[in-house]
DNA sequence: TCTTATTTGTTCGTATGTATT
DNA sequence: GAATACATACGAACAAATAAG
């Protein structure tokens, strides 16, 4: 233990709104004093006070609304069990939406999933590099809006060869039982084996807008890649996913070592 | 494309020096002019200015010290693969801290790994539960400081029952060919299964130190556990890393699916 | 070691802009 | 339109860390 280090003002009013809000003073839901009134309360600025906020934001604690308040944010973070959402049990069993369901409604939350985007276009560089395009092949772009409750919680971008996924008949919203992944097993070509990259980072303008984030929270960025047989990539995925609202969960037995020659 | 959406003045200062910086203007090492210089340039005060580059230290884009000045970062984000870290072969080869090695080494950094705690105590809460301890149970802590090329990357404190590592033989800073999973096995207790829980979060005040952030970069809080065939935990760690530097890989075959009963 | 200049961190008062009620 | 509430911006001032002498 060293000696408490000295704190900034705007760190010790966000430690004790934060307490504030976890002891029950401010249940969820609730709004907090204005920021005026805060500031009078405490014996600082308002500018001390707005910048206590901006941490609390950051970590998910408050929704703050421009012109109405500051309101305690309810949700409970969001598991996303990666290895279970794509076993072709659970697909089959559910459909392809199952697995987003199952973790909303896990929470007694209602999902909804809406197709915002479903067409022929030109990839953009990283899919088109990492699906092993030639210049000028097309891919089908499937972009999908995700809700909890109707809090948005996922932006899932995902993009597949255009011949494949014709070949496939997974071009319209309806791409029948077990989803896009059964419809590419029926042509010998379903995914064998996923990875996923994850990294967090700042939102794009976009994200910003769409899940109503602060320029200081992050989201998660999760490219998921689904491998035929052969090794060949046939799905390219991004998923966006505000970080203080999910927790991603993996499990791998020790033994499974896959050999592949890719570094 | 929707109208340019206006942008608060700090933000496009923001985007104007992180614009400077992948171009070339201020290359990696390079320290930025002043604060001051900075306003006077541009046309803005001093504390818009300082308000941008807290937006570019969220990035990991720029370090910020204090009396000394602001510098352009040049770490790459290191790749963490943590299904090939765990493989018994890996392990058996590079010793036990042959991934964390290798994941540096292939950057062309150097890597260094300091036991900083080794001893036996009362378990944090979190552990207890989720190693199923009883009251009264102690644990080996076992925390490092991990570095490439001198800079923090990486805090690591795992958590083993006392009983199990007197056990096991594991106590001491060397814990012999394969590390301490090769002498569990030795009793019949290594791990044949992984879990991952992962997510972003601020960083505590320690963290805060030791990784030099700032308060609106968050890190990943990665809680691993180690299960044996009987499916009993047998140690609980934490990692925690900054989000900017830190790439996180996993990838599993799509038809192993673990029947496991928890939910 | 002490002093001073430089540089970033924080805070305030004040003012103005924007969104909501 | 008026009142309320958050967002941004500036200038000024002082605190804290560092570097140069």
């Amino acid at each position: 233990m060293t000696v408490d280090a000295p704190k900034s003002r705007y760190r010790q009013v966000a430690d004790l709104l934060r307490r504030d809000i976890t002891l029950g003073k401010y249940p969820p839901g609730s709004t907090l004093p204005s920021e005026q009134d805060l500031a009078s309360e405490v014996g600082v600025s308002r500018v001390t006070i707005n910048r206590a906020l901006q941490i609390l934001r950051a970590e998910g604690m408050v929704r703050v609304l421009r012109g109405r308040g500051t309101v305690v944010r309810s949700v409970p973070p969001i598991d996303r069990h990666s290895n279970r959402r794509y076993a072709r049990a659970a697909r089959e069993e559910h459909g392809a939406r199952g697995a987003f369901d199952a973790e909303i409604r896990r929470l007694g939350l209602i999902p909804r999933s809406d197709i915002v985007q479903l067409e022929p276009v030109d990839p953009p560089e990283a899919a088109a590099k990492a699906l092993g395009l030639d210049p000028g092949d097309r891919v089908l772009i499937r972009k999908r809006h995700m809700y909890a409750s109707d809090e948005p919680v996922l932006l899932a971008t995902s993009y597949i060869p255009w011949a494949l996924a014709e070949q496939a008949g997974v071009t319209n919203k309806n791409t029948g039982p077990g989803g896009t992944y059964s419809r590419l097993a029926e042509l010998g070509q379903g995914p064998v084996r996923f990875t996923e990259d994850i990294r967090a980072r700042i939102p794009t303008d976009d994200e910003e807008a769409f899940f109503d984030l602060a320029e200081n929270q992050q989201i998660f960025e999760i490219i998921h890649m689904s491998w035929t047989v052969d090794d060949r990539p046939v799905e390219y995925r991004i998923d966006a996913l505000p970080t203080f609202q999910w927790i991603l969960h993996f499990e791998w037995p020790a033994e499974v070592v896959n050999p592949d020659g890719r570094s």
